[in-house]
DNA sequence: ATGAAAGCGCTAACAT
DNA sequence: ATGTTAGCGCTTTCAT
């Protein structure tokens, strides 16, 4: 690493050049800004007018180093470059703009030593505390990390953490078939993802399925992406055509649709397609697609909450969300009337 | 404001721990961590030892203190939650990783006043630097906020700035409409977009037709939303059917083919179709859509290589970034053989 | 090679 | 109502 040039920032007036200014001690000064109550109006104003004048503006490092406090917490997320993840930020971003704490976003690519690294740099910043999502790390771990920190994990991969959000995602697969066999869909082939949340959305789908006494048309295991729901079309026209296709992100749903086209079969006149996640490209298909809303901002909303709520002093508890349906115009009735 | 707990996080080992069960002096034992190599073999081992035993973390609050850095940079971008700004602020943070620096994204829904507070508080923080992406603040605004701040700025509505890296929307323009030309389009109407990005990709289109001596077949201004993009072509098709839209978004585009497709006209046969910006979403449209590429991650990237490159001491200077054509299957060459 | 001491910018007893 | 002083955790001269 070169030279880094340091002298330019050096020059920021402090609080001594304020209180020499207003000829006054710098516990003065101190109270215009913290307390401004407890001065003599005189005295404020006098000193407020040299804030002014320099353009003084508290540093916030010399503060935190005596009151123990950033006001900042660590957020770790696989990737801030991701909608979901990008909404997610942005929620815990508005929740928490309302109090004192700024978020330090760090991607952690979802790499286990990456996360690690990730938790050490906020630590060394010394945060307040750390949002989690997706986490890949042990509560042991995580703890031997990050000792004493508030935290508040959302849907970690690994169980046993406190203060969690969950999003239920066996509850979301139960509603996908739910909705689809209320519309008279009988055979219906499920495109399933992988990791935790891929199973948990195959669960609720085969529950709700098999409390109707039907059997999944197809079950196919893709990797969430649109070339997956592509290739799981091959697949499922061999066995035959299928009432829906329920796939487990709106992805692979854009590309059942895409694979459906090509096979002439219109969607939803020929079969159904529902995806999840309602991903902004979602409402954006040809026809706008029928999913499951993972409300990403409302989730960080919850997180940040949830994380203040901690700070006052709350006690330890979780929080499940329940997805929503989103019905949008690739399923459609096959009741006859 | 509630009652914020503090007791937590209190009880990490400092460095004068660390001295104290080593049997060292404070001094010794920050040269254990920055300078290894001018401590005794003996000691540097006995140090770390007790570091490993501890759990030590140094607290970098205390560090930035003395030397007069944080080693971290303020980003602030108009909303993390969108797309382009998630995938800007990713850029940053991948080329930032091989640093020692830290990003500290900020949203200011592109408010002034948002602006101006994000600004203030990473002053208050002493970042060592700002990272602005299309800022409304005036050069001299943002001096002042930020007196003698390292600063880097990407296509800031208001002129003026240094270190300034530009996305050459006219260029973008151009390429498109000379897309369209040379594939045997005559008949070009273009959808454009709001403010300078808007303008400029509109400027660069019309240059390019009347290179060839042509007029566009009809100019309709929209908001980038894909509603817009769908009122445009009621309007296009109130004066007949062109060869080819060109849309200064792609969400636009969107709107465009979404309308195309409802008055029964195929998108590439009837028409061709071109978007703005590579969303995500350009590539699963269906059929998926041709546009200009604006390397979001890559501008984040260069963002980050010339923030450190200031840091270095090197001169001012500015970039320019010119767009790519991604050809998908939208456009059809209109050229007969 | 290591330690003692000063000081970065700020706040908070304590004193007046 | 305001000032004095100590100290938050750390680095860095200056001694030794």
């Amino acid at each position: 690493m070169g030279y880094f040039m340091t002298s330019r920032s050096q020059n920021r007036p402090n609080i001594r050049a304020v209180a020499m200014q207003a000829g006054v001690s710098t516990a003065t000064v101190s109270r215009a800004i913290n307390t401004p109550e407890r001065l003599d109006p005189e005295t404020l104003k006098r000193v407020l007018h040299v804030v002014q004048e320099l353009g003084y503006v508290p540093n916030l490092t010399g503060r935190s180093l005596v009151m123990g406090r950033t006001h900042a917490v660590g957020v770790v997320v696989p990737n801030v470059g991701w909608p979901l993840f990008a909404s997610f930020a942005r929620g815990i971003e508005m929740e928490l703009n309302a109090s004192t704490l700024m978020p330090i976003i760090v991607s952690t690519d979802d790499l286990q030593d990456r996360e690690k690294d990730a938790a050490r740099a906020l630590v060394e910043r010394s945060v307040d505390g750390l949002i989690l999502i997706s986490s890949n790390l042990a509560p042991g771990e995580i703890e031997r990390l990050a000792p004493n920190m508030f935290r508040v994990h959302i849907n970690p991969q690994i169980d046993g953490h406190e203060h969690q959000i969950r999003v239920d995602d066996v509850a979301g697969g139960y509603l996908a078939a739910d909705h689809l066999i209320k519309s008279g869909h009988k055979r219906i082939a499920h495109v399933a993802g992988e990791f935790r949340s891929g199973r948990d959305r195959a669960q609720g789908f085969l529950k709700r399925l098999s409390e109707e006494g039907l059997e999944p048309f197809v079950l196919y295991t893709g990797d969430f992406t649109v070339e997956a729901g592509e290739k799981s079309v091959d697949k499922i026209l061999e066995i035959g055509v299928p009432d829906a296709i329920f796939a487990a992100s709106d992805l692979m749903a854009a590309g059942v649709c895409r694979a459906l086209n090509r096979a002439g079969l219109r969607v939803p006149d020929a079969v159904s397609v529902m995806g999840y996640d309602d991903n902004p490209i979602a409402a954006l298909l040809d026809p706008p697609l029928t999913t499951i809303r993972q409300l990403d901002i409302e989730l960080g909303k919850m997180a940040g909450k949830m994380f203040l709520s901690l700070m006052e002093g709350e006690e330890a508890h979780s929080e499940i969300i329940v997805p929503e349906l989103i019905e949008r115009q690739t399923t459609r009735s096959r009741l006859r009337r």
